[in-house]
DNA sequence: CCCTGCGTACTATATATATAGTATGTCGTT
DNA sequence: AACGACATACTATATATATAGTACGCAGGG
C-alpha cells in the first residue's frame, strides 16, 4: 500500500533525509519560516508519512525520533521515472532540453553536467 | 485560479497537445487501451480541465473540439522547476545525475544530450 | 502539589483528484 | 414519428492532501 508522497510531506522528508533523523519540533523549526504551519500539522503529517512507510521512529525520552525508511535516491528516481513517461514519453533528451529552458543553469552547472555525461558515455561506450 | 495538473488530467493534456485539436471522444479512443474509462469520466475530466483554463473548446455540430490554451512546453517547464526546487534544491546537475541513474539511457540519447549541452555552453559562454 | 509546556493521539474540515452515473437534448435512419 | 447513438450537463462518491483543533499525559519549576 505504498502511495506517493505530496509536496509538503516531500519538503518533510528533505528534511529528514538531510539530518539523518528528526523530531517533529525539530522539523517544524525547519518549516517554519518558509511555511508558516502550526506545530501539530507538522506532527500530523509526520504521522500520516509513516503510515506510508516512508519513517519509522523510536522513542528517545518522551519524544520521537523520526528516520526515513526509503532513501532519497529511490524516491527521486521514482518521481524523476514519472516525470520522463508522464510529461516526455520515456525522452531523456527533451528533459535536459527542458531543463536547460527553464532556468539560467549556471556555467559550473553545466560543466558538471558535461563532465557527468561525458564520464557516463564513457562508461557505457560498448553497452548497448 | 490556475492550479495543477493531475496525473490524468496530464495524459488528456499530452494527447490534446498531440493532436492539436482532440473531442472527447477521440481523446477517449487514445486513453481506452490504456485505462478502461468510461467515455463520460473521460468527457467530465476534459472539462474540469477546461474551468482550470488549460483548455477550451469551439463547437463543431454540436460536439465540442477543444484546444489547449497553454503550451505543452509551459506546463513541461512549470513541473520540472517544480521538482527541481523540491527534490534537487535547484541543482540541474542533481537532476541530470538521477535521470541517467534510473534509466538505461540509450547511447543516442546520451549523444543527443552532450551535443545540446554543448551547444548550450557555447552560447552561454561569455554570459554570467 | 499544581501549573505550564511540550509530547503524542485522535478527529475534523476543505479542497483536489479520479471515476462514473443519470439526465436531457438532438441528429439521422427507418 | 420513433428509436438509437451520441453529445453535453449535472451530480455523486471515494480517496488524497493540507491544515489545524482538541484531548490527554507527563515532567519540571515554583
Amino acid at each position: 500500500m505504498r502511495r506517493r508522497l505530496g509536496a509538503l510531506e516531500l519538503e518533510v522528508m528533505q528534511i529528514i533525509w538531510d539530518r539523518g533523523e528528526a523530531t517533529v519540533r525539530q522539523v517544524w523549526e525547519v518549516l517554519y519560516p518558509k511555511r508558516k504551519l502550526a506545530y501539530t500539522t507538522v506532527a500530523t503529517v509526520i504521522r500520516q508519512i509513516e503510515e506510508k512507510e516512508f519513517l519509522t521512529h523510536r522513542k528517545e525520552g518522551r519524544t520521537f525520533v523520526y528516520r526515513a525508511l526509503t532513501e532519497r535516491s529511490a524516491v527521486s528516481r521514482g518521481m524523476v521515472s514519472e516525470m520522463l513517461d508522464g510529461l516526455f514519453r520515456g525522452s531523456a533528451s527533451e528533459l535536459v532540453t527542458t531543463l536547460i529552458e527553464t532556468r539560467r543553469v549556471s556555467s559550473e552547472e553545466i560543466g558538471e553536467i558535461q563532465r557527468m555525461i561525458d564520464a557516463y558515455a564513457e562508461g557505457a561506450e560498448d553497452d548497448d
